[in-house]
DNA sequence: GTGAAAGCGCTAACAC
DNA sequence: GTGTTAGCGCTTTCAC
């Protein structure tokens, strides 16, 4: 039924010590027997056995990746970026969805590191660390992405928008906005607490009042937005800074349906998103801060592929920045 | 270093085979016997390996999903959808980007019907059916999703949407267009050409002339609209269908930045997409066709279960529909 | 109600 | 330059 390794030896009339290192490059097979050997396998249609060879060496040749929201572009991107330079490796991903829910990724986190990935991607809904942590076992190979926490035990890749958002505000300042709400994310998470924390240290170093009511957190998942942006509307702001990435992808065509413009009824509207093609053809009408997702996955791929070959290599936190695009600067001449 | 089943047999002094009964409730282990057991389970922080299981019986409990394009959020969904599904059933999903390349997706099927997966997902990006058939192996379960062939030898889920783009063709002839332009993805594509001809189907039958030069092709991937567009205005279409969701997402901005707006300037404009909310503040302003996304993930998750755990069950085709949203219609109340 | 032990397919000492 | 063989951790048959 299944071909072996011992098929294919008796065929070619050598050892299965042989076969294997043919195959494999791993020890010197003069030309000759290399030849028979690969004419038995052909002949045989051999293929070797990845769980036999994975449950043998201890290495899976895959990576997992625990995400809290696969259908989210900014996720699928990342993901997308990252399995480029697994596969390149010949690595494999596996998936692993939380919807920001902390008990699956709990559950997940327990599946993956019993013997199923060689290294894991996580970037987790976690409140706090020592949760994540516990569920580790010593010396897993782990990459934080996007999210991190204050701890420095495990390598990471994130972004820091904190200066891009600082900025904006003061744009906003500047030009004569008074009252500028925010739109957040879910505020466990370290992004969406460094936004915040950019909106609030601005809005103080340009003088502006702070008002807590103008300041509104999502669910980092669907399109929590509207209601915030009512809320916001209802109480009077001048501007609206939108810092997620799903949020702020409503925001636009939901002001407009309910007539209200960029630039002409609201002083301005600001975004953290990535660089997807969909905005930029609002690139004059809205500030934007572009984050690098496809530098985000690569360097999480990267870092991971480090981890499971290097366990001993030091851990490195790599933060990158985005890139901050006031509407009516760049890339008009472009296209 | 690493905790085995003779660990904590020894441990609880009983025999690695009531351990293992004990774990997977696979035959009867006295109250007593359980006990001592999941104690030394417990004691030493004992997690049954996978990849030795998996190994030994031969069951990967992961499925692989081959996809032409992570990022975008059309198979974003899907995947989350099937995955939702496959891991309440204790499985994992194994991803694997095509990017719409099939030397690429050539590489992932032998890599991954070479033990790593108990069955496959495929969106496929094969022009013909007989390379993609020579790479499976016999027996071995396979479900195609969204992209289907006329062959009937694999399971199926799909989306039809040759009614929906039928009639919107019809709707905007009623409305006096005469030059409708229509953009479609990737041409050797089962989806794209369904839509294309549901569109040279409606056109006789309206009794509107087919002008070639008004089927304009992308490549499913990126954002290829654009381009398009451009050549349909110039060819002075007074109409347009997107049928590409990837494509049509740009589509309005790309217009409005031109200074076009849908039912002004341009008779109409048709989409297909899916049922994500982004488009739902335009629902005033074209025709939808709104692809049921969840649905297909969930029935694909299913059918790969049914084929893993019966592989002798029958093929299925399921095809599902599209809802037609024209302008104006429904919808408004909500919210 | 439980144990002993074979063996899944492969890799990698060790031997010559 | 190649062969012999132990054994990875688990499940499962056969035995009592």
């Amino acid at each position: 039924m299944k071909v072996t390794i011992s098929d294919v030896a008796r065929l070619a009339g050598v050892s299965t010590a042989t076969v294997s290192h043919t195959i494999n490059n791993t020890r010197y097979v003069s030309g000759d027997t290399k030849e028979k050997v690969y004419q038995a396998i052909r002949q045989l249609g051999y293929t070797p056995d990845a769980s036999a060879r994975s449950f043998r060496t201890g290495k899976k040749r895959t990576i997992g990746f625990i995400v809290p929201d696969i259908s989210n572009k900014f996720f699928g991107t990342i993901i997308e970026s990252a399995e480029n330079v697994l596969s390149a490796e010949g690595y494999h991903l596996i998936i692993a969805n939380t919807k920001e829910n902390m008990d699956r990724e709990e559950t997940n986190l327990r599946l993956l590191t019993a013997g199923l990935v060689d290294g894991l991607l996580v970037a987790s809904t976690m409140e706090d660390f020592a949760r994540l942590d516990g569920l580790i076992p010593a010396g897993f190979p782990v990459v934080l992405v996007d999210r991190t926490f204050d701890s420095q035990k495990y390598s990471s890749v994130s972004v820091s928008n904190f200066q891009p958002i600082y900025r904006s505000v003061c744009r906003l300042a500047a030009q004569g906005a008074r009252r500028i709400g925010v739109v957040g994310g879910l505020p466990r998470l370290s992004t969406t607490k460094e936004r915040i924390a950019a909106y609030r240290a601005a809005m103080k170093d340009c003088g502006l009042p702070l008002d807590e009511n103008l300041i509104l957190y999502g669910d980092s998942m669907e399109n929590s937005a509207p209601p915030c942006l009512d809320r916001l509307l209802e109480r009077g702001c001048d501007a609206i800074l939108v810092c997620q990435g799903l949020m702020a992808s409503v925001t636009i065509a939901y002001l407009r349906g309910k007539g209200i413009q960029p630039r002409r009824d609201l002083e301005l509207v600001s975004f953290v998103d990535y660089d997807t093609h969909a905005y930029e053809f609002y690139y004059d009408q809205v500030d934007r801060i572009v984050q690098p997702v496809v530098e985000l996955g690569k360097i999480a791929g990267e870092q991971i592929l480090l981890r499971v070959e290097k366990p001993d290599a030091p851990v490195a936190e790599r933060v990158l920045t985005s890139a901050y695009r006031p509407w009516g600067e760049g890339e008009a001449g472009q296209e």
